[in-house]
DNA sequence: TTGAATAATGAACAGTGTTCAGTTATCTTT
DNA sequence: AAAGATAACTGAACACTGTTCATTATTCAA
């Protein structure tokens, strides 16, 4: 035995210790992959990155089960096996995509000292980082859950984290505001900035340009911090 | 002749002057429509209606060019003789969409007198339209063109024409402010709500129940037009 | 009545998500 | 080492999708 690894399905699956095996050279009579050449979760892993790659490159339209399988050298079925279904695996790609916003938003903010500017500055990374990869995180949008399906808990989780990083920002700047008041803040002005965000990706707004977008956001930020601080 | 109707196509294809006849009773083997029976703008519009109809009910997912066909007594490859393709289909549909959205907040502000008070009005008519109509509404912005299709000029114009009546409703507010500033706080203002709207429905606000979106608008545009008439 | 024109069809094509019987390859036991 | 059990993986099948276009059916003009 070359290694042993100890896999832990995240699907309700048993959990399974396998061998892997490295890489012989062997490809087989199509190259397709052999069995246990990689664990469930590195499947899962593969597909995951394959997948975010397709939709970066191409969007939301030009992604589906059989391109993300080919794209690991695997087929359609081993997809089902790693994953429930294609939502499931779209919103794994989601999560992913709010913990990279997540990280960016977090990292350009430590820099900032003053509350206000910090804030803004929160904004501004928001718009940067959907301007740079906006079928990622447009996906987050543009899916719906088959008819009325809520959404699960860990991704309402990282949600919640993203607003969280809005009121501890708001906090400083709130006076004698209550706790509740400030989070309603911070949702009214993250969802401020999120919907001058897709309207400039819809192409809605008749403005051209990052700059404008991040001057309409400034603006924005702008005059709501001035009406809640200054009464 | 039973009647004479001159039926004037909107994409560039020829006009045609055709008979329409009253219907028979007679409804071939399998009662599919026969020639003539409806015009092109006749179809068209039975063709968008249906399709309304269809996202209404079941969303932009149920939605499909046999579902359309089939539910006005036609098939796919008529549906192809009176639209481009599906987009241009939904893009009509969207388009109507709008119209019906913009009549709705034309009507319900005019019995308000005062400014402020009418400049509210306006979003929450905005989120009410949003919560009668969640489909319809949530099609504007799920769809998306392929690869980078500019949106078509006349549905540009549509979208102008609710800002517009943002602009006009925060003009009698805004004091010294110069009409670009004013057409700018108009696009913050209104993405703020929209975007404030489309995470309500994603399910991503975790706030429950339409007086909550209500709320939460209601205190984005307090606090925005407190900073924007403040200074 | 014949011929041209056009309205409408429906089969065909290449793609989609999803399932699952069947075929391996590997592990365990004998 | 051989056989049996187990799990990995495949790939064909199903019912869909948007789109095209040769055929057919109907109507109008000559």
């Amino acid at each position: 035995m070359n290694s042993v690894q100890l896999s832990l399905s995240q699907n309700n699956k048993h959990c399974s210790i396998k061998t892997r095996y490295a890489v012989t050279g062997w490809q087989g009579e199509h190259s397709m992959a052999r069995r246990s050449d990689h664990s469930r979760d590195e499947i899962r892993e593969m597909a995951l990155s394959a997948a975010e790659k397709i939709v970066r490159e191409h969007g939301y339209k030009g992604f589906s089960a059989r391109k993300v399988a080919s794209a690991i050298g695997y087929t359609v079925g081993t997809l089902y096996l790693v994953f429930d279904n294609l939502d499931d695996l779209i919103l794994q790609v989601n999560g992913r995509t709010l913990d990279r916003l997540h990280a960016r938003m977090l990292r350009e903010q430590a820099a900032c000292g003053q509350a206000a500017a910090r804030l803004l500055r929160l904004g501004h990374s928001y718009i940067r980082f959907a301007n740079e990869e906006p079928h990622c995180w447009g996906m987050i949008f543009e899916h719906r859950f088959a008819q009325n399906q809520a959404t699960p808990e860990w991704f309402q989780v990282k949600v919640a984290r993203m607003f969280a990083l809005v009121e501890a920002g708001l906090a400083p700047l709130a006076g004698n505001h209550s706790p509740q008041e400030i989070a309603q803040a911070a949702r009214a002005l993250w969802s401020g900035v999120h919907g001058i965000c897709i309207l400039a990706v819809t192409d809605k707004l008749d403005v051209v340009g990052v700059d404008s977008v991040q001057d309409l956001t400034h603006y924005l930020m702008d005059n709501f911090l001035r009406g809640f601080t200054g009464s």
